[in-house]
RNA sequence: GGCGCGUUCGUCUAGUGGCUUAGGACGCCGCCCUCUCAAGGCGGAGACCACGGGUUCGAAUCCCGUACGCGCUACCA
């Protein structure tokens, strides 16, 4: 029977990246074991040479961690079920594939790649409906075999599928699922190089390392069967299934490199929280049957079930994920926010050292609200970090009246005027100044803010000019008065 | 072509036979708040539940068929 802790693995093949669909596997994987106090176990499904990347699983380990899963067993981890890359196991795999020949399940075939495609090419001649290995070399006899392997010719060993058999199989998010071993290929097992394929290698390393449910993507489903077959002919208990909806571009075709960014570094990269892109990705293709939407991992773990996953894919939609950051950001603490802002910083090369916490952590406080990403601090709110040295044109015409220079004079008289002034202190000011020439408030609030920060939106104008200090205010409006004149027309 | 899987607002989804004139969220539009922009509050447009047949007193929900989409069809994973 399966254990009551169940051991389930995320197993990619090292690209070089993480694809955000892998993330999603991974975190589905993880979130199941989470919830059921079981292990999440990374394996690296590297049996394909042709394929090998310098440095891919090191940077798979690394998004991995930047999203917040970290493994129970994998890489790196000595424990008895290791090692966890399949590129060292290979002796398992001979060994067993030695023992399905012995029962028969399995054969070599010596077939050259030349036979093969002109084997194909002869069947889509023929329009036969399933092009499949015709078992030619099933028929060899003992000798001939043992010929073959004398004499060193090149070979692989084949899964031995039986006709007209029915497959059934039953999977978590689809329920029954149902083949006709007719449609089975007699499937390479370990390949001329003496690398097994995926699907021995897995069915073997899962029973090996006492996997309980298989969560993977709908792309396996089809080979399913194979897999199926193997347990039966090993006589081993076979994991539960789970085969996850596909993420999709937004024309629905399978999400791709082409039409946008897939791997998580190119998201970290971005900008975007790994809070954020693990809450959006959790909700393509899961939710737990209520309203809510914004979770941190704690909840995903505690609410996560297999029983409530989708069967349809979903279209990876950036939209929603900007907004998922932006809640995800407004929810950290400030002096975390302070952290990132400096780490940012760093990025973009701002020199920081005439700015103190202090002074950083009001402007947090006024831009929170107002930014979906970090960078935008910079971005949106540069005003902050240097004068500003152009005025939003638009700003100019709208709001910058011939006598408006006299009225901001007065204003900067009625500043200069406070003695080490608040928020308050600033308004109180700008209202008293307002009603003495006789003209509304908002006559000096908007030049004002043009003055101040070049622009004609952002923070309340009087929290701006508090966070900016009387001195660089006043300084500023004096050269804005300059400028607009200078620029004027 | 064959096999498999899927199909509820533009997108993510709720819905498991009567509670549904199909609910929420993102996005979009409008109003309120307001010094601007956000945030927030309120409201709106937006889904003949792919289509066609059944079953049932009653179906988005069960069954069958069709269409469309996607996946697999390698000595790739």
């Amino acid at each position: 029977m399966i254990s009551e802790k169940p051991r389930v693995r995320f197993a990619p093949s090292p690209t070089g990246y993480l694809h955000v669909g892998g993330l999603r596997t991974a975190l589905y994987n993880y979130l199941f074991a989470k919830h059921n106090n079981g292990k999440f176990i990374l394996r690296i499904e590297d049996t394909d040479r042709n394929r090998f990347v310098e440095g891919a699983i090191d940077n798979l380990v690394e998004s991995l961690k930047w999203c917040g899963l970290e493994y129970d067993e994998g890489p790196g981890s000595s424990d008895k079920f290791g090692p966890y890359l399949q590129s060292q196991r290979l002796h398992y795999y001979k060994t067993f594939a030695d023992e399905l020949i012995e029962k028969g399940k399995a054969y070599y075939c010596f077939c050259t790649p030349e036979r093969l495609d002109k084997l194909r090419e002869e069947q889509q001649r023929l329009k036969l409906p399933q092009a499949k290995y015709d078992k030619h070399c099933l028929h060899l006899s003992k000798n001939e075999i043992d010929e073959n392997l004398h004499k060193g010719l090149s070979h692989v060993i084949r899964l031995n599928v039986e006709a007209d058999k029915k497959i059934i199989f039953n999977d978590i998010v689809r329920g029954q699922v149902e083949f006709n071993s007719n449609n089975v290929d007699d499937q390479v097992l370990i390949k001329g190089d003496g690398y097994p394929t995926y699907h021995l290698a897995n069915v073997v390393d899962d029973h090996l390392m006492q996997i309980t449910h298989v969560i993977r993507g709908e792309e396996w489903l089809s080979s399913t069967p194979k897999h199926v077959l193997l347990y039966d002919f090993f006589e081993w208990e076979k994991p539960i299934f789970a085969h996850l909806p596909l993420l999709l571009n937004p024309d629905r075709t399978k999400l791709s490199k082409r039409q946008g960014d897939v791997a998580v570094e190119d998201y970290r990269k971005k900008g975007f929280l790994p809070d954020a892109l693990v809450n959006f990705v959790a909700l393509l293709g899961w939710n737990a049957g209520d309203d809510k939407e914004f979770y941190n991992m704690d909840e995903l773990v505690e609410k996560f079930s297999l029983e409530r996953v989708n069967k349809s894919g979903a279209v990876f939609d950036l939209e929603k994920l900007n907004w998922l950051n932006s809640e995800h950001l407004r929810q950290k603490p400030d002096l975390e926010l302070l952290q990132f802002l400096k780490k940012e910083a760093q990025k973009l090369n701002i020199n920081f050292q005439d700015f103190s916490d202090d002074y950083l952590l009001k402007i947090i406080n006024v831009m929170k609200e107002r930014v979906i990403f970090i960078n935008e601090y910079f971005t949106k709110s540069k005003f902050f970090f240097e004068a500003p040295n152009a005025y939003e044109q638009a700003a100019i015409d709208k709001n910058w009246k011939s006598e408006t220079p006299d009225e901001l004079n007065k204003l900067c008289e009625a500043f200069a005027a406070l003695m080490d002034p608040a928020k308050e202190d600033f308004e109180k000011a700008l209202t008293i100044t307002a009603e003495t020439l006789n003209i509304g408030k908002g006559k000096l609030i908007h030049p004002l803010r043009l003055a101040v920060s070049g622009l004609s939106v952002g923070p309340g104008v009087f929290d701006i000019l508090f966070i900016l200090g009387k001195n660089e205010s006043i300084k500023r409006i004096k050269t804005a008065l300059h400028k607009i004149k200078k620029d004027d027309h």
